[in-house]
DNA sequence: TGCAAACTAGACTGTACAGTTCAGTTTACC
DNA sequence: GGTAAACTGAACTGTACAGTCTAGTTTGCA
């Protein structure tokens, strides 16, 4: 066991393309179901060279989640504009992320991850740092200025900001985890997050005579 | 591929110590990392017997999945005193089945399911139905219920059950299908469910005088 | 008591795969 | 043009494991 991450930026356009292949077959499939033979198969690479840049399969694995870590910091949210009202602020970003989850490669960084992560506990608390609880965080502190702002009733806007993630990560994206029926479309996507702002709103905006 | 389910009540008991050994396998280490010979082993059973009563790996697994889906089946939350406010009501059915998703057995029932909903499309389908969607429909059926007695405001009682569910499936839940920080313990449910159904009385009880 | 079915231990087959090795080739750079 | 580093292809080793087979033992039942 040596799953330590390699360089956040791999060097050679070798390594990136063998990053690439290897994500693209363990995001689909799942650590178990990948050979190293696929990998290299699919990277246009011999073994020899796999093994020169990453030394085993379990260190391919964890730099290939490490690098969608990065990748997912990337993905900070927006807001809507700043005199609108808190639904109308929210639902933007609320589409945007949720469009995101629903990303076929978020949901199989998401499986994969759940799936080894008895195996790879680092690996887990690494997404969870870069993704859930960056979002959270993120989240927290623009509700806490709504709050200042008197738009917002929330004494404790981490607690706002977890139920508000956790009403987008609704009935939608469990099917969609689950790999069960058809991908919800934009439309669909949209209203979801729609219903969910609109909870949310209902249960946190502050009474317009308070 | 036959991950077709074998009768759910399994004849023998020798067959009964397989499911069990099996189940206590795969849902704590996952599909692929079990061995027949460890179940074999486990079971107490000479893998000629495994293979005698369940044909291959990937049916004793659907049998596994099937027998767990017929167990949660059983687990019908119940709801407080009638006479109660909605929260009151709903609180300790809130902190049951958040309890439930909690326990190690659940989550590594979730989390194989997910790990493996690729490879057995009908047992994630299964899962879904005996579990998450099960509850859903009871609660969709008595938040309806409610809505008639006047209680609450919840002109789609379908969507608001997913909320109040998604509510409980927060970031505590998040991090221990992550298997990330310390398990929570009784107080810890019961403050996050508390929270959660909070929430949800400020977004759908109907108002006192309405 | 005797038979049939269920069961056991464990050896065995075949295959898939992680990881290594090596002789030879390409590429980059001075 | 020379050389060092990166790379290739393919063969190779060792191991883990699914599934089979056999020869013998236990158990349930008439």
């Amino acid at each position: 066991m040596s799953a330590t991450a390699e360089a956040a930026a791999p060097a050679s356009a070798k390594a990136r393309a063998i990053l690439e292949a290897a994500a693209e077959l363990f995001i689909t499939q799942g650590y178990g179901a990948v050979s190293m033979d696929a990998v290299a198969r699919r990277a246009g690479v011999s073994k020899a060279t796999l093994y020169a840049h990453f030394g085993a399969k379990d260190r391919l694995f964890a730099a290939i989640i490490q690098n969608a870590c990065a990748e997912m910091r990337g993905e900070t949210p927006e807001m809507g504009p700043a005199g609108a009202s808190l639904f109308d602020a929210m639902l933007p970003m609320a589409i945007r992320w949720l469009s995101f989850l629903l990303r076929e490669r978020s949901l199989g960084m998401f499986r994969v991850v759940v799936a080894e992560g008895a195996r790879f506990p680092e690996l887990a608390r690494a997404f969870h740092e870069n993704g859930p609880r960056a979002t959270r965080q993120w989240l927290t502190g623009w509700l806490a200025a709504q709050a200042a702002r008197g738009l917002l009733d929330a004494p404790d806007p981490a607690l706002a900001a977890d139920q508000c993630l956790a009403l987008l990560r609704s009935e939608m994206f469990l099917q969609a985890t689950l790999g069960i029926g058809a991908m919800p479309d934009e439309a669909a996507i949209a209203a979801s997050a729609a219903a969910a702002m609109r909870t949310f709103c209902r249960a946190y905006e502050r009474p317009r005579g308070a």
